[in-house]
This record gives C-alpha cells, structure tokens and sequence, in this order.
DNA sequence: ATAAACCCGACTAAAATAGTCAAGTATCAT
DNA sequence: ATGATACTTGACTATTTTAGTCGGGTTTAT
C-alpha cells in the first residue's frame, strides 16, 4: 500500500500555494523551485486541480494560481480524487454482485476492505488544506 | 492509494487456511480451488509466510500448510508484512535527516505522510486473523 | 514406485508511475 | 507593439512494479 509522488505533490504544492494564496496568484515555477518538483510534472498535475475547481489560473505575466475555494473547505479527499488517487482497497465492481475474480460472491475478505477503506478515507475527509498550513506554521515556531 | 493483489491474496489465503486449520494440513491447490488464485501465485505467497513463521509446511502427501501460531495472535499488520506489503506513504528514508527529494530539510508535509502511516497501521494492528475468521462466520448466518 | 504436495529460481507480459518534450495561447509590462 | 512570463494541451518515453508463468527440483504417505 503506498503513497504515489503525484498525490503527494498535489498536496505539497497545495500547501505551497496556500501560503501565499492571498498576496498574489503563484506561478508553478515558483512552485517548483521552492519544492524542488518538476515544472512539467507540476502542469499535469495542476491541470487536474482546475478542472476540479479546487484551483483558478490567471494567466498572462504575473500570472499563476489561486485556491478557487477557501482552505478550510478543501480536503484531503478533494485532492487526491482531483488528480486520481482514491483509495483502492478491492479490484472487484463493489456496485455489481460480482466478487474478485469474476466469481458469483464476494471474496472471503472483501468486508474487511470495505471497512479499511472506510478508515482511511475518514482520515482524509477530515484533514483540511487550512490544517495543514496552521500545522506548518506552529512547527516553525 | 491502492492494495495490491499479492496482500489480498495473503489474507484471504490465510482466512480460508484458518477455517480448516485445526483439523488437517490445508494443501494450496485446494485453496487455489476454493478462492480461484493461482497455484503458482500462491506458492511464492506461501513461501514468504513461511519465512516469517506464520505458518508451517507439511511436506509430501496428505501435506499442507498450517498456522505456526494462534489466529488471535496473527494480526494484519504480520500477514502484509510478510508479504513486503507494508504502508509507505513517504519516499523519503525516515531515519535520515533528508526530505523527500534529496533537500536538506523535510518537506512540508512529511509531518502528515506519518500520520496517515499511523492512522492506517493501526487499523493493521488490531485486526486479528481470527476477527476475519469470526466475521465470516457470523455473516453466514 | 508413484503421486501429491511443497520448494526454488528465473523469466515475462502488462500496467502503472514519473516524468519529458514540443508546440501552442493569453496577458502584462514596457 | 513586442517580448517575456506563465498557463494549456497532447503526445511520448524510460523505469519500475505487478501479477503472474514456467521448469525444474525434493519430500513423504500410501
Ligand atoms: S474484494 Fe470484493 S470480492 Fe474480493
Ligand atoms: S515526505 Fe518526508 S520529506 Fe517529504
């Protein structure tokens, strides 16, 4: 089970982002330099967050991105269904009757990875971009 | 986010194993059968179990695999183990002072990569082979 | 003896990941 | 006006991971 950078960038570059979302639009180059994340890479993922409206690009020089939603609604969840990393605890269909391996029932387990993925999702339900930059602040501190 | 197929299969594997545990050896072309994994599959999942002592071979006819402790004492966290299936939600090395791209410094959201490591394992911890095994049953009824 | 089972290592096809690259378009500063 | 800055889009690619397969063993009950 783990993490992909693509996620963990969204994220990072969110944070960023935040930070300094009420000046100024941000420029993904300055995201890269400050994070050390690709440029390219960064345009993918930012691309995503718009057409999910968690960010607005303003274009043109001194142009950039600002959230589109304040910080304290966008969740973790938000994010990570924006650039396709939802949790995926089972392959099979869970809306058909069907099991894992194209079997009539459900797998002896897939119970277990319904309440697992419950669990992880309700930690990221809760865990808001605003959260996340008042962590970083208090741990300058 | 997602679980791979190799820990799925551990699990349930070793769900069907704990139900006839106490009675015979449990061959894996038999679990193969049941739970339509493959054969082949299974033995290097099996192999690695072994390995970590969960369970314990019988060799030669009639042989199998039996659980090398009690279902109770045989928790999540041990199967994915086993199975190098561990949560890693950070690609940077922890021990090391180093962030996640080679920087002196850890990023802005290492802090909250280790929660989530938390959050999640300790899911891992408190499920026990023989809650699966009790989960199953009482859904039959 | 022989068949059922475990044991071991090497191999591979397909998918996913983590990018790169090229060629745009919009807008601001001067 | 014109350049520079920055977003926009789509295609391409190298590497790694996943989910197996395959071929040959060795052990042991019957
Ligand atoms: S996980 Fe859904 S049927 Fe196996
Ligand atoms: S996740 Fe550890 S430094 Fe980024």
């Amino acid at each position: 089970m783990k993490l992909t950078s693509k996620g963990r960038y969204a994220v990072m570059a969110l944070v960023d982002l935040a930070k300094f979302n009420d000046i100024n639009p941000v420029s993904l180059r300055d995201i890269s330099l400050r994070q050390g994340i690709s440029l390219d890479y960064l345009e993918q993922i930012f691309s995503k967050l718009r057409k999910k409206e968690i960010v607005q690009s303003v274009r043109g020089t001194q142009g950039g991105y600002v959230l589109n939603k304040k910080a304290k609604e966008i969740k973790l969840t938000n994010i990570l269904d924006a650039v396709d990393e939802k949790v995926k605890t089972v392959q099979c269909k869970k809306e058909l009757k069907k099991g894992c391996n194209g079997k009539a029932t459900k797998c002896l387990t897939h119970n277990l990875w319904d309440e697992l993925e419950t669990h992880i999702n309700n930690f990221f339900d809760k865990k808001s971009l605003e959260d996340l930059v008042q962590d970083n602040i208090e741990r300058r501190v």
